[in-house]
DNA sequence: GCCCAACGACTGCCCGAGCAACTATAGCCG
DNA sequence: CGGCTATAGTTGCTCGGGCAGTCGTTGGGC
């Protein structure tokens, strides 16, 4: 062939999506099995690892890859099967927060063990420790250099926060 | 805080899917410049790349993350925008071949050249050699090990192969 | 040669998500 | 206080994509 397509720059980003897109697989074939879609559990994990178990609609769509409307819509069905609630702000009553319930906690526990063994199966157990963090190293450069962080406004936020699934972006 | 989500495992995951998303987007604003989306570019680059710039439909969607009715479907946009012919297979009546016309080859010649360098602004070029050899070695030991490749049933390709010009993120 | 299972492509239906328009509230500035 | 603009959340519309069902074709078994 000798054509323009092997070039290693291509090569690259195919690994990259590649990877990622594999790992995806994984991940919501387990999720699934848990009743849960790789959104709702982002937004779970997220509530779940902020002060209260809550978020407002805005940081959360914010700190996931959702637009607002996305996450109206994901909260609402999240609702719908008892994972979440809406609860009113007390200072602000255009705002509403996101709460997990008590079943979305146990849903979120359940299904948390799982998911960190099969990251260590399919990614992380995959490298020796030394390769692992070299790989890491790269990864966070390319992240830093590409990530949008305009992407919903949070741009103050800690990068390797987000990064981290999520730090709870304090604005406003 | 010190919860359960400070785990370097989610971290690591974190990274991987920012640094993908990160370099996603920037690529599909580059392929909006030239009228093209991130699935239309990968379809027209893996025909492009194929001998007599043609491929069976299911051989597009065995390559590519879709499925046989979404290579249907961006077929029949990229052949109404004159970038795409079909053409029927002289062996098998079934199936048809999806060929690259010249203004689609046109279009890919304008865009790829910024696709390559916009890979190396963001990705190859954030890295010396070094380190870039090492997040490639590393990445595609996961790949190879999350990457299922039973796809689409085309586990008889070269993966290699496959893993250049990793186009859009499927949906997972 | 005939039949039937397998296969390739296409279509109907549904779902999830984004954009833009809309409503209600908040805060500012006079 | 009255008005004006910005902001939070929701909703209508649209679009892209998957699943499952359909139709025509193929090839193997008899």
């Amino acid at each position: 062939m000798t054509n323009v397509f092997d070039d290693p720059r291509i090569t690259a980003v195919g690994l990259l999506f590649e990877a990622h897109a594999g790992l995806s697989a994984r991940f919501a074939a387990q999720f699934e099995e848990h009743g849960l879609s790789a959104v709702e559990f982002e937004v779970i994990t997220r509530l779940a690892r902020s002060p209260g178990n809550q978020l407002r609609m805005t940081d959360l769509a914010a700190q996931t890859s959702l637009s607002t409307s996305g996450v109206t819509r994901v909260v609402d069905r999240m609702e719908r099967d008892g994972l979440l609630t809406r609860r009113a702000c007390p200072n602000d009553r255009r705002s509403s927060y996101a709460v997990v319930t008590a079943a979305g906690m146990q849903r979120l526990n359940e299904t948390l063990p799982g998911h960190l063994q099969m990251i260590e199966q399919w990614f992380t157990g995959q490298l020796d420790p030394e390769a692992l963090a070299a790989l890491l190293d790269g990864l966070r450069r390319v992240r830093d250099a590409a990530h949008p962080c305009a992407t919903a406004g949070s741009d103050d936020a800690d990068p390797e926060q987000i990064a981290a699934t999520g730090g709870a972006t304090r604005r406003s």
